[in-house]
DNA sequence: ACTGTTAATGGGAATGGTTCCCATTAACAG
DNA sequence: CTGTTAATGGGAACCATTCCCATTAACAGT
């Protein structure tokens, strides 16, 4: 198990106890993957890592651990607009550094994570959040910011 | 043709034409169902509305349509996590009081459009873009914003 | 208005991501 | 170590979307 991993291992094991689920090599390893890279892997790219480590699990393992971690707020789910889904384990949004957003390249789906401006954002979208709430009446759980365009490489082949 | 729709049918003929596109039986009853709601109608919805005006439509038609559509930025194109696209014409964001970003139910699926804080988030997302662009060189064509969370029935309910 | 060119259509088949089903396996409490 | 039962894996089913191709209709030129 990679070192870097440990807190979110941790963190994610007693979550797992917490709630009463089994810790499953597969769940493990699921884990592991989503812990040690900074990707937005989709299921597909999750379980090819998978297998490499764990060749015996399957693709069916895979999508229910991904609904799981997701329902447990473990790991986000994204939309980029390529037709699949991807996921990306939270380190702790809102609290620390690693919140961030994406900005994703239309052409060529590259997504890139950006933490510029985060503050500004955070501030605005806390206020927003918060007239929202009252005057809607909606529990909120999360947001979602995008920007969409064309990236370096993909604007000057155009 | 509805009346209200005037406007919007001018721009998209205008649009039409001088991309060199013909002005199809199929396209004019999307375009006007379109026009005609606030909502978010997947292509489905849409295929059925069509089909009551124009019932030898087709769902590939509506598909293609919509794509089409997309492109040429007259619609825009959401997900809101149920695994179905949705569709909403442009009315003119950013320059008018009809931008809007979107409130969503994790549990009943309810949309809402909002309006409220557009002006700061307006303000703070043009800056967001301008120094994104700079800093990685992207040339940003849209954002998405959407806040997710239980809307006031499904929040009693738990 | 008529006609020819060809963009666009419609229907069905194919695709691909995701979910479901169920017999088998393995986590973990006692 | 053992029994209970949650979790698994593999394949079939599902469903939104895309593809294919013979047919239709938009519209430019006459």
């Amino acid at each position: 198990m990679a070192r870097g991993c440990r807190r979110e291992q941790n963190l994610c094991h007693g979550r797992f106890k917490e709630y009463g689920y089994r810790l499953t090599m597969s769940r493990q390893a699921i884990l592991d993957v989503l812990s040690k890279t900074k990707d937005h892997l989709s299921a597909e790219e999750i379980y090819h890592e998978v297998h490499k480590v764990y060749p015996s699990s399957g693709m069916s393992t895979v999508y229910r651990t991904l609904e799981l971690l997701v329902d447990l707020g473990i790991v986000h789910k994204f939309h980029f607009g390529d037709g699949r889904s991807r996921y990306e384990i939270d380190r702790g949004e809102e609290h620390n550094d690693h919140h961030h957003h994406h900005l994703v390249c239309t052409k060529c789906q590259r997504v890139i994570n950006y933490t510029d401006f985060i503050d500004d954002e955070i501030e605005l979208l806390r206020r927003t959040e918060k007239g929202l709430s009252k005057k809607y009446n909606f529990k909120i759980v999360k947001h979602i910011l995008q920007f969409y365009g064309l990236c370096e490489r993909c604007k000057e082949k155009q």
